[in-house]
DNA sequence: TTGTAGGCGTTATCAT
DNA sequence: ATGATAACGCCTACAA
């Protein structure tokens, strides 16, 4: 390996010459930048990365924590994450360094490297509606950012979020306007945030529109077509079915697909359906048979901005200015349509009652 | 953070003897060590990992990097394995790297990391034939560890891999004690080394007992359902249709369960299915319906091994010290089972011929 | 048994 | 514009 020494040695300079030259300070001569260059380029110099974190005081290492078996089954867009981060991170010469916990406790693994105090920071994933591993860090005065948020309002943290109350109220109303009265919702998991904040904006888009959906119908549960499959095929044979369902994930959205092919109904005919789609390569919403309509927001859209926002809330910046919501594109394809004639009555609060 | 120094200053000792103190060297007076030992912890000590990462000249870190998207749609147990392999680099204090590329050339990502030299060394997964990675990394002398090995004989790299050629034989004795003649296989990618691994056992044992598969009963595709039920599907419909297949997991299996019970066929009444299973959680084979007979070799049981090694690796093992084959379970459930009467005969070179 | 001093490779401060 | 020197925190001869 190459060092600083040798370079100066070969020209007759001093490592701390050889060093601001390939630096960029601006007080070197450009001549002597040049030959710098050309021979660290011809020695095939790279600086020595542990002995830059020494100085600098920075690992250079962001830490990303699966809690498994958790996320595995509950967030495939992990790994999409992951893998967009690292190239991100790549690109300012940082690495993404995985764990993997299984603990009950899911601070402990944070604690544990908290304590090593070898990582400059941390992206969240997933945050559930009180999140511990936000409130561990906080009280650490630990740098992280989040992808999603906790509770409904804008937290005091560094985060990157579609605006998920939205997205909710933007399926409603589309479905509203095309006549549906009865709309099911098969959400994920009643503990993540992202789910709290998207049945937050369904029921105010219902409440707005003076519609009511009967608790029956609303779902909470992971992301998998069984889910899908299963509710679907529950709530289908209700007196008053829905005649809509908004689904939480495209996964979702094929378990109901294949249970209304099951019961013998068309879509968008006899029932519409709209998801949230992630953007996996996987599961291609537009390939679905009909094509989905969906709200979408492609989650690798998530990666530059979470990365961007490591890296200046490690040079100082304040978190409120490091806050990004976007919305997501609504989509429409050939899943939603008409409410079927006859099918046009809403539940009341009855229903809700009997409920 | 607490340094050795403010240790040292505390208890009027330098700095060397507190270090000493606290990496068990035996020239200390124990009772020394124990008042260093008690102020440490009080004072929350943790060394400093970068500085020891200097001094040391070992970065304590150990990438991993993924070929998006060609291992997340081929290889399910990646993400598996990286989680076990980051609990157990845990237990030595080391970190897991982890890259995404998808970049044409596999090897880029390597080469560039390996320029930085910031790693200690790499793991590999799922070599291939030829592998251009390991071809690479042992040309530039930088220590890498694989899960699985390229070609057929044992190379001179440390690996952890598990039998395949064996694997194979063991299924085709079970279908062939079973009176099964006509064996398909379905097959992983070709390219990778696994699967020639298992072609290779599955020809051997073919050949040992006089059997021949025609090569349009052979396939090669990647772990996915759709594949097992499509190709299935096609071989059912021949003349002379298997009576067994041996699937190369049980994603695969799963595929052709399915398109058994399209086709009107019971298992194991008129077809036998034996899948090998990397027993990871999300599809659990005894769960199967009928429950499926496998050879068995959880993938998580390479991550133990495979940190063991590395870390033998990087303490200077021999390289022949550090290699393990493993062979899988035989689980012999319900989809197995004698072949149907007048369904005997084999395949001979003929229809090789006509194929 | 403990202390001193030098070094790991780089950057930053202060001279020159 | 460049050089010497110290510092980052730890480890390890070597000295005492």
């Amino acid at each position: 390996m190459t060092k600083l020494k040798d370079i100066a040695a070969r020209l007759g300079l001093s490592p701390a010459t050889v060093s601001r030259a390939l630096n960029g300070f601006p007080e070197v001569n450009e001549q002597t930048r040049q030959r710098v260059q050309a021979v660290a380029r011809a020695m095939n110099y790279r600086p020595n990365q542990i002995a830059q974190k020494l100085v600098s005081g920075r690992s250079g290492m962001i830490g990303m924590i699966l809690r498994s078996p958790v996320d595995v089954a509950t967030d495939p867009s992990f790994f999409e994450v992951m893998a967009g981060l690292s190239s991100r991170l790549a690109d300012y010469d940082m690495d993404l360094v995985f764990h993997a916990s299984n603990a009950e406790d899911e601070v402990a693994p944070y604690r544990r490297l908290v304590a090593k105090a070898t990582l400059d920071g941390f992206i969240l994933n997933a945050p559930t509606v009180e999140d511990q591993r936000i409130q561990f860090l906080t009280a650490a005065g630990v740098p992280f950012v989040v992808h999603g948020r906790a509770g409904l309002g804008v937290p005091d943290y560094p985060f990157f979020d579609i605006d998920n109350a939205a997205l909710a109220r933007q399926s409603v109303a589309l479905l509203h306007d095309l006549g549906h009265r009865r709309i099911a919702f098969l959400n994920g998991p009643a503990n993540y945030a992202y789910a709290a904040q998207r049945l937050s904006g369904f029921q105010s888009a219902l409440a707005a529109r003076g519609l009511v959906t009967p608790t029956r119908f609303i779902r909470h549960d992971r992301l998998a077509e069984d889910y899908g499959q299963r509710a679907a095929a529950t709530m289908l044979t209700d007196t008053a079915a829905p005649t809509a369902f908004l689904c939480a994930s495209t996964l979702i959205a094929a378990g109901v697909l294949r249970a209304a092919r099951k019961a013998g109904l068309s879509v968008p005919g006899d029932l519409s359906v709209i998801a949230h789609d992630d953007a996996i390569p996987q599961f291609r919403a537009v390939n679905f048979e009909p094509a989905l309509t969906v709200t979408r927001a492609p989650i690798r859209d998530a990666c530059g901005p979470l990365t961007d926002k490591m890296v200046r809330l490690l040079d100082g910046a304040q978190s409120s200015d490091l806050q990004t919501m976007v919305t997501a594109d609504l989509i429409v394809r050939q899943s939603t349509g008409p409410v079927p004639v006859g099918q046009q009555g809403g539940w009341n609060e009855t229903s809700v009652v009997a409920d």
